[in-house]
RNA sequence: GCCCCCGUAGCUCAGUGGAUAGAGCGGCGGACUUCUAAUCCGAUGGCCGCAGGUUCGAAUCCUGCCGGGGGCGCCA
């Protein structure tokens, strides 16, 4: 079923090797080099600090951060801010006076492109601007290329992901599929922000549940149940009848499982830098040696002939085992030394992608890196909540053990990477989410997927078009881009100059959601472009059809950049 | 009992302490001899769970309730 969501297998390998280049990003910006960096101050570098001078000039002291935002209703001006408002109150003075003073003040000497400061409400200063200073942004976006709202923000610290790690003992379900999204999407936007991201999945191949697997596999191959409390899928069954005779079914079990794992993640576009073995690290000894460690610091101790971490001493409820009473280690065990090694490998930041039924385990988790002498902080874990799954209304539910369980195979084979990406990373994580499958095969405007590739697949159709009728884009100097003043025009432009901020506050509070709703807003102000101003038809004036093209090349440009950093592709034509 | 997340339009969800709270979908009514109508436009649709508090200003911050989900082991 070649729907617009279907790609070929070599296709997305080839996206995959794309964004090892540290972006999730795909074509190439075919202007790039040819353009002269005409860069593009942003505008708030202009306005904060005129309202800061403004304001020291009116005896007031001005605040270490001054609020400038872009205001959602066009009469409020362009930017707006509220300085006036905030510090009012501690100068004594009254706000809608000193905003009119402030108004005054820059009306007098308008920074760059500014026509117009009013005041309005109880004490806003809003800045009205002559379009000029949006259209600076189309040289801006296609200088920078797929760099556009690449930023430092990270300086280069290192940073360890790790998200997914589900067990080695079956596929990968749908219920993995938000955190891999999230985890991926995370990763993309923390490289494009400066930071130095390795991304891995820890593989808990150790203990009871692995062997749990291994025997419900032997039973299979043996033509037998599996042994009570085992796994139940079919999965089992087949794998069973694919295993060798004289393999040990825990280590040809886990290949078998990781083999699989590995395969429809990479169909999602989601691939890890490492993948980290629990038992290499217990056999390599890292147990002993974590807790030696943690003896030698005095925070681990012996009682009920039990060792524990003394944990409260960091916050936790209580203090936790580590080594149980019959001599077995506990899973925290394990999971510290694992941690103890990310540090020990050089990471500056650990962020861990958990699901929601493991937030109990944090407060443990962040004392066991405290008192390893680490801070707190250097432990970041993201909290997924849970996805419900339905069909029709109707609840879908999974069980690995009982196999009942919709694979994420089954799920990207239905809607293509692309649907399960973007459905996926529609919102944020600290939301539950309810996934209505039907919904997301449909192939019609229910599927946010289909609007955002639309917006880019029209872009494209003009460039074929237009070389049909043999029109020519003339070199983006020989535009005349003040031509661009209909609203239309000037929304795209607005969102493509907020697309760096987005990226940052998406980077800052781990949300890639943002970049979605951005994206999605993006697209919108494309289709009401591409509906309203028309660029080849011929009764468009030919220096307003330069103008108009250009525009379409910066927001093509947009638009990949966004999707790139979902890892959703963004096809040429649909 | 304690801890975490959520509660915003019929549904699914956005919403950096700001002004008249937004989008998509569904439903209603319009727009294709033109670059993709998988689009666009319009009208409709809201005690932002409830009650207090902080603030010049609260969907947003604090407290307490109510409702939903998840978690509180010498299980993993």
């Amino acid at each position: 079923m070649p729907g617009p969501g279907h790609r070929s297998r070599s296709t997305r390998r080839a996206r995959v090797r794309a964004r090892r280049n540290g972006f999730g990003g795909r074509d190439r910006p075919t202007v790039r080099s040819a353009l002269p960096t005409r860069s593009a101050p942003s505008m708030r570098d202009v306005l904060i600090p005129a309202l800061r001078d403004a304001l020291s000039g009116l005896g007031v002291e001005p605040p270490a951060e001054i609020h400038l935002e872009q205001p959602a209703r066009r009469e409020h001006g362009d930017f707006s801010s509220n300085v006036a408002l905030a510090t009012a109150k501690a100068a004594g003075r009254n706000p809608r006076e000193l905003a009119q003073q402030l108004a005054d003040v820059l009306a007098a000497s308008p920074p760059r492109h500014v026509t117009a400061v009013e005041i309005a409400g109880p004490g806003f200063v809003n800045f009205r601007l002559e379009p000029g200073w949006l259209h600076d942004q189309v040289p801006a976006v296609l200088a920078a290329g797929v760099d556009h709202g690449r930023s430092t923000l990270g300086a280069g610290r290192k940073v360890l992901v790790e998200y997914v790690s589900a067990n080695p003992t079956g596929p990968v379900h749908a219920g993995h599929a938000r955190g891999a999204t999230y985890g991926d999407a995370l990763a993309r936007l923390l490289a494009f922000s400066g930071h130095d991201v390795t991304e891995e999945f820890y593989v808990n191949d150790r203990g009871v549940q692995m062997q749990t697997f291994a025997d419900s596999l032997a039973a299979r191959k043996a033509g037998e149940e599996p042994p009570e409390g085992g796994y139940l899928g079919e999965y089992i069954t087949e794998w069973a009848a694919e295993m060798p005779d004289g393999e040990d079914p825990l280590i040809w079990g886990e290949a078998r499982a990781l083999l699989d794992q590995q395969e429809v993640l990479a169909d999602l576009g989601v691939v890890f830098d490492a993948w980290f073995s629990e038992r290499a690290m217990v056999n390599s000894g890292a147990i002993d040696s974590t807790l030696a460690d943690l003896r030698e610091r005095g925070v681990a101790y012996d009682a009920d002939g039990a060792t524990w971490l003394r944990s409260t001493e960091f916050g936790d409820d209580k203090d936790r085992v580590l080594v149980k009473s019959d001599g077995e280690v506990t899973y925290l065990l394990p999971d510290i030394a694992y941690h103890r090694d990310k540090f020990a490998r050089g990471f500056d930041l650990l962020i861990n992608v958990w699901g929601a039924d493991h937030h109990g385990y944090v407060p443990r988790m962040k004392a066991a890196i405290q008192s390893l002498g680490h801070d707190p902080s250097d432990l970041e874990v993201v909290i997924t909540q849970l996805v419900r799954l339905e069909r029709g209304g109707e609840e879908v539910k999974i069980s690995k053990r009982s196999g009942d369980l919709i694979t994420l195979r089954d799920l990207i084979g239905e809607v293509g990477p692309d649907a399960v990406r973007l459905t996926y990373l529609l919102q944020s994580v600290d939301s539950p989410q309810t996934v209505d499958l039907d919904l997301v095969v449909s192939q019609s405007n229910e599927n946010p997927v289909f609007y955002v590739q639309m917006a880019n697949a029209r872009l494209n159709s003009i460039g074929r078009v237009a070389a049909e009728r043999g029109m020519q884009r003339l070199p983006l100097e020989q535009a005349d881009l003040s031509l661009l003043t209909h609203e239309r025009e000037l929304e795209v432009l607005r969102n493509l100059y907020v697309f760096p901020q987005v990226v940052e506050l998406a980077a800052r509070e781990r949300a890639p959601h943002k970049v979605t709703t951005w994206v999605r807003e993006l697209a919108g102000s494309v289709h009401g472009f591409y509906h309203d101003c028309p660029i080849l038809h011929l009764d468009t004036p030919e220096p307003l059809r330069q103008a108009r093209w250009w525009l379409a090349e910066a927001a093509a440009v947009g638009l990949r950049n966004g999707l790139g950093l979902l890892g959703v592709s963004a096809p040429e034509r649909m």
